[in-house]
RNA sequence: GGUCCUGUGGCCGAGUGGCUAGGCAAAGCUCUGCAAAAGCUUCUACAGCGGUUCGAAUCCGCUCGGGACCUCCA
């Protein structure tokens, strides 16, 4: 079975082939670390940890390069260059270091939340600023771009006319280039399409470097180039992103490594698909964003209860990367609730054995049926990581396994190679591939203070003393902890 | 204004022209001391109008609605 990925490049889904056999090389825009990340953040993050985690699982071994942005960008190309970073940390009192140190502690922290793999190299702007600057030199030596008052700006009109500027984000270059909207400070372009590469530094601009062109910082498209290139070459496999990186960030990457590499950076190019309120894109100009900690803690007006990150990542998952995904409270209630069902569903899979003694008699309909959908949850993943469908076939899994627990179906009726396809399947999408987890264990001794209080309730319940039995079930779900009164008699109980 | 995407049942969401996606909610039933959990059943939708086709949610056209990008943006 071979992977068919969506590349934005082409529009199409192509079968995957790496570059180099057994090896992918995966770039993705990190988080620029001026500020809280919220839940629009946590979509690219967890879209390409799965195809990270795929990857792997389909044994490719795979460099995947993340990066922080951790150096200063002007607000807004043309007007008055102010360093992002440097701006916000006055008003804090903070070093400029001081407040990336903040935000990167705060975005690992949230990434080990949800359970995402770290990448094999996390490289920063601030780190690379040689790098970036030997780049801009290549391009100015190609003639690509153009010194003015110490800024540099690479010429779009030139390389179009050689170059397909715009193929990745369906941009036609004489709309780019003839586009009447005035924007102030735009003299030293000579283009209005032309992109920074180096900024010239105004005297209150915090974060500074020294450069052949003086004193400035790097356009904000540079870094991303740089990083790639040093870590994964002038050409690579996959490069990811929200799709409002398309334009211009990814459009102007491949404009620059393209003349620098002369090589297009990237063979396929995947873009995730916005997490949306009210059908409206969560982020910081719309003023709808729900930050991590907020949906962690439940502390938002929007929101009705906390949420749990692994109900996050299992929401994210319940839809394609591609498509856009409506953020509502109910909606993630909804996400919690089926997530904790298929989870205990696992649970009980992983417990389940064959148990007959003699020849047990197969139901060959329901053998086909349950091997028929483990094996689909591969094809789903190789038709452009389809993970909704997965969950899914799961769902409708998860029935007949908690049928089996409650002996409505006898287990016997399919065979030990089925019930062990199945529970690999589980184990292996739920845990390694998407990367979900259950409650952590419980200790030995709570273990052990449960096993006391069933079986107090049960000698209670035989001598129906309801009083005493259901004082137990009431408190403990007071305190967050569920009974369940299993068909076989036993009783069961989960953290809620 | 330009470029592009999109409109699925109460809600969230899969959907490659022909076969019930799935989840949540709701209703009924089974089980249960009661409940919860679990299982089973019900709710059969594709914005509107035309067209192509034996057959369309899926292709084409028009209309209406929503959105993204064109500026920092995941």
């Amino acid at each position: 079975m071979s992977l068919k990925v969506h590349n934005s490049y082409t529009r199409q889904k192509e079968e995957f082939k790496s570059i180099t056999p057994g090896h992918v090389g995966m770039y993705v825009c990190g988080p620029t670390v001026s500020g809280e990340s919220h839940l629009g953040h946590a979509r690219p993050y967890i879209t390409f940890d799965i195809v990270y985690r795929y990857l792997t699982y389909k044994g490719y071994k795979v460099r995947y390069v993340r990066n922080i942005t951790d150096a200063g960008h002007f607000e807004e190309e043309g007007k008055a260059a102010e360093d992002k970073v440097g701006k916000k940390a006055i008003l804090e009192k903070l070093e400029p270091m001081e407040l990336v140190q903040k935000y990167t502690n705060l975005f690992h922290w949230a990434m080990l939340q949800f359970n995402c793999v770290e990448p094999s190299i996390e490289p920063t702007a601030t780190g690379h600023i040689v790098e970036q600057i030997t780049m801009i030199e290549k391009i100015l030596k190609e003639g690509y771009a153009y010194v003015v008052n110490g800024s540099v700006y690479f010429d779009v009109k030139k390389y179009a006319a050689s170059h397909d500027y715009g193929k990745l984000s369906g941009r036609i270059i004489d709309d780019l280039l003839e586009t009447t909207r005035e924007l102030e400070g735009q003299e030293e372009k000579r283009d209005r399409a032309d992109f920074a590469l180096w900024k010239s530094a105004a005297p209150e601009h915090i974060m500074r470097w020294v450069s052949p062109w003086g004193e400035g910082f790097p356009g904000w498209h540079i870094e991303c180039s740089a990083m790639a290139t040093k870590y994964l070459g002038a050409e690579f496999d996959i490069h990811g992103g929200g799709m409002d990186l398309q334009f211009p960030h990814h459009e102007s990457e491949i404009a620059q490594s393209t003349i620098c590499n002369h090589h297009n950076p990237a063979r396929y190019w995947m873009h995730n698909n916005m997490i949306t309120i009210n059908g409206r894109k969560m982020g910081k100009s719309y003023n709808n964003v729900i930050k991590l900690t907020e949906l962690f803690s439940g502390n938002h007006p929007l929101l009705t209860q906390a949420f749990s990150p692994m109900t996050i990542r299992f929401f994210i998952l319940q839809s394609h990367y591609r498509s856009t995904l409506d953020f509502g409270s109910t909606a993630l209630e909804a996400s919690e609730k089926a997530f904790k069902r298929l989870w205990e569903a696992y649970e009980i899979l992983m417990k389940l054995t064959i148990t007959a003694t003699r020849q047990p008699v197969l139901d060959v309909e329901l053998n086909d049926k349950i091997v028929r959908m483990v094996n689909e949850f591969d094809e789903f993943m190789d038709d452009d990581f389809s993970t909704a469908k997965i969950l899914a076939n799961m769902f409708e899994l998860a029935s007949t396994i908690n049928s089996f627990k409650d002996k409505l179906i006898d287990i016997n009726v399919i065979s030990a190679e089925t019930l062990a396809l199945l529970q690999k399947g589980f184990k292996t999408y739920l845990e390694d591939i998407f990367g979900l987890k259950g409650a952590t264990p419980n200790s030995d001794s709570l273990e052990g203070v449960m096993h006391l209080l069933i079986d107090i309730r049960r000698e209670a319940k035989s001598k129906k003393d309801y009083a005493t039995s259901d004082k137990i079930r009431n408190q403990l779900s007071r305190l967050g902890i569920e009974l369940k009164d299993d068909k076989d008699g036993n009783v069961s109980w989960s953290n809620t």
